[in-house]
RNA sequence: GGUCCGUUCGUCUAGGGGUUAGGACACGUCCCUUUCACGGAUGAAACACGGGUUCGAUUCCCGUACGGACUACCA
């Protein structure tokens, strides 16, 4: 632990940042933070097909919305910039052919046609084509050209790619930090594309070669790169570096059946699975975002750290802060963790109710006055999972009630309840002060003067007034609409009432 | 097909050779509340299967099943 650690997010800027993606940087960040290491962002942006605009500021823009920003990379340069590969692009290149002069990579001449008409012949007898040791001398390779014969080639113009020679017969092992050991043989390794016949790295070599220069000390990724894993350690090995430590995460996976979370569960789901909304600059498709959903950041990282981690008590909610101290990547599970959204809706409400009433207030009722816009939070603050929700309500709570619910009133109405809410119509102007304690103790007496039982008005009343059997504490309400309005209220009421 | 990874309540998970297998979400019931929600209490609910090792296995080992990832000049 002498040197210091340092952890990176890469993610390809290919559209919006997916939940799991959130997540790994989640980790990453927290890792740093624990054991006061860097957090690093990087941007792979070696594709360039699937570049898409936009998609480096998107994920800028939820890291920072989360508040996990990194210390160091994009959006904040440092020691080791650019962080954009595409602009380290030579770079790659240098050290493409320190293995090709040491021999531990050749270049490559077949072009993607002659390799898919390969791949098909090999399908159709039932096995899968592997660039490897066995099929790499039958194939169009500099392997037995000589050096004069190779430059001939390349000078003509010939397009090329450079291959890593995968050794034939050797173990590859190394301990991952979540899965311990993991072994795979070099005979199931393909001879894999190192430099792409456009003069890009791969995502292999260009990762591995950052990783290295940019002093990574563990790499925190999805499940999804360990199969591809043993291919980096023979890189690393290929240059004669130290392989840093991995980290390899278990998979978010679509809340019903088994698979991979994808948009399109998100979308049956009725939830989201990025961060921030997003519109597809090609398709112009818009997809929801956690953000404007109403979740709480506060909320989000929470609900993500659990997925896949646990502290190993029974505290549940954590800060960001708690969740630093409380970190460790051996608490991290094996398994996929399928995506709850009730889960992420019970955080988020834990999260609301921690919210400062006056800033919800000012901020999802601004057009209120404060005073009566900070009542309103108080009323609704329990009954909502999204503060957006809090407009809904007060608008649904001011309009009058368009109609009654019907089986209360087919329970409820009667000659006595009739009689009750006739009574209270009649008295309530005079009572003095109208503040919830005190409409409560008049109406007690009124009822009480006129020989009626309160239990069988109260749930009439509410109905009379709201159109609802339920809602929030009837009193308090009847404070917030105001005498003038519960009257009116109470008069539209009864006329309907009566006509039946 | 091949390689690799995985498997505790419906879901997220704790635990780990001898436990009444614990918690949380969701669900049911009750209490609180003259309603509902919140809150509290409580209930139902799990060690994939088969062999081994062992006095004893859910826990260790091996198989099987199931699931997943990967298998591109994508990351």
């Amino acid at each position: 632990m002498s040197k210091n650690l340092r952890v990176r997010f890469a993610p390809s800027p290919t559209g919006a940042l997916h939940i799991g993606g959130v997540r790994t940087a989640l980790y990453n960040y927290l890792l740093a933070h624990k054991l006061g290491g860097t957090f690093i962002l990087r941007i792979e942006d070696t594709d360039q097909t699937r570049f898409v605009e936009g998609a480096e500021n998107y994920i800028l823009d939820s890291l920072k919305w989360l508040g996990i920003m990194p210390d160091e990379g994009i959006g904040v340069g440092g020691p080791h910039a650019p962080y954009r590969q595409s602009e380290r692009k030579e770079l790659y290149k240098v050290y493409a052919d320190e293995l090709i002069n040491s021999g531990k990579a050749y270049y490559a001449f077949d072009t993607s046609e002659e390799l898919d008409a390969i791949r098909a012949v090999y399908e159709s007898k039932g096995s899968a084509f592997q660039y490897n040791a066995l099929t790499r001398v039958k194939l169009n390779n500099s392997l037995f050209m000589s050096a004069q014969q190779v430059h001939e080639i390349i000078a003509s113009g010939t397009p090329y790619v450079i291959r890593l020679k995968v050794p034939a017969k050797a173990e590859i092992r190394f301990q991952d930090s979540i899965r311990d050991w993991v072994h795979v043989h070099t005979s199931s390794i393909d001879d894999k594309v190192l430099m792409k016949s456009d003069g890009m790295p791969t995502y292999h070599l260009a990762n591995v070669v950052d990783d290295h220069i940019m002093e990574i000390t563990h790499v925190i990724r999805g499940e999804e790169w360990l199969p591809s894993a043993p291919l980096h350690i023979l890189l690393y090995q290929a240059f004669g570096w130290q392989p840093p430590q991995f980290a390899h995460l278990p998979l978010l996976l679509k809340p019903e059946g088994n698979g991979k979370l994808s948009k399109r569960d998100a979308d049956l789901g009725g939830f989201p699975v990025f961060p921030l909304e997003w519109k597809d600059p090609q398709t112009g498709t818009v997809s929801k975002g956690f953000k404007q959903e109403g979740y709480l950041p506060a909320a989000m990282i929470n609900f993500l750290a659990f997925l896949g981690w646990n502290p190993g008590t029974e505290q549940e909610l954590f800060s960001l802060d708690e969740l630093i101290s409380a970190f460790s990547l051996d608490r991290i599970n094996k398994a996929g963790a399928k995506f709850d959204v009730n889960k992420a809706k019970w955080f988020n409400e834990q999260y609301l109710k921690l919210q400062d009433v006056a800033s919800l207030a000012t901020q999802y009722l601004p057009d209120l006055p404060k005073k009566e816009a900070e009542s309103f939070v108080h009323l609704f603050l329990d009954r909502i999972t999204f503060p957006q929700e809090l407009g809904e309500k007060v608008k649904e709570f001011t309009e009058l009630p368009t109609n009654y619910e019907e089986a209360v009133v087919q329970n409820k109405w009667n000659e006595e309840s009739q009689k009750g809410l006739q009574v209270l119509y009649d008295t309530l102007p005079m009572l003095e002060l109208w503040e919830a304690d005190s409409i409560k103790q008049f109406i007690q007496v009124k009822l009480e003067e006129a020989g009626i039982k309160m239990g069988k008005v109260m749930q009439m009343l509410r109905v009379a007034l709201s159109g609802n059997g339920a809602g929030p504490d009837l009193m308090i309400s009847m404070e917030l609409w105001g005498e003038e309005q519960v009257l009116n209220r109470l008069k539209n009421a009864l006329e309907t009432f009566s006509k039946r």
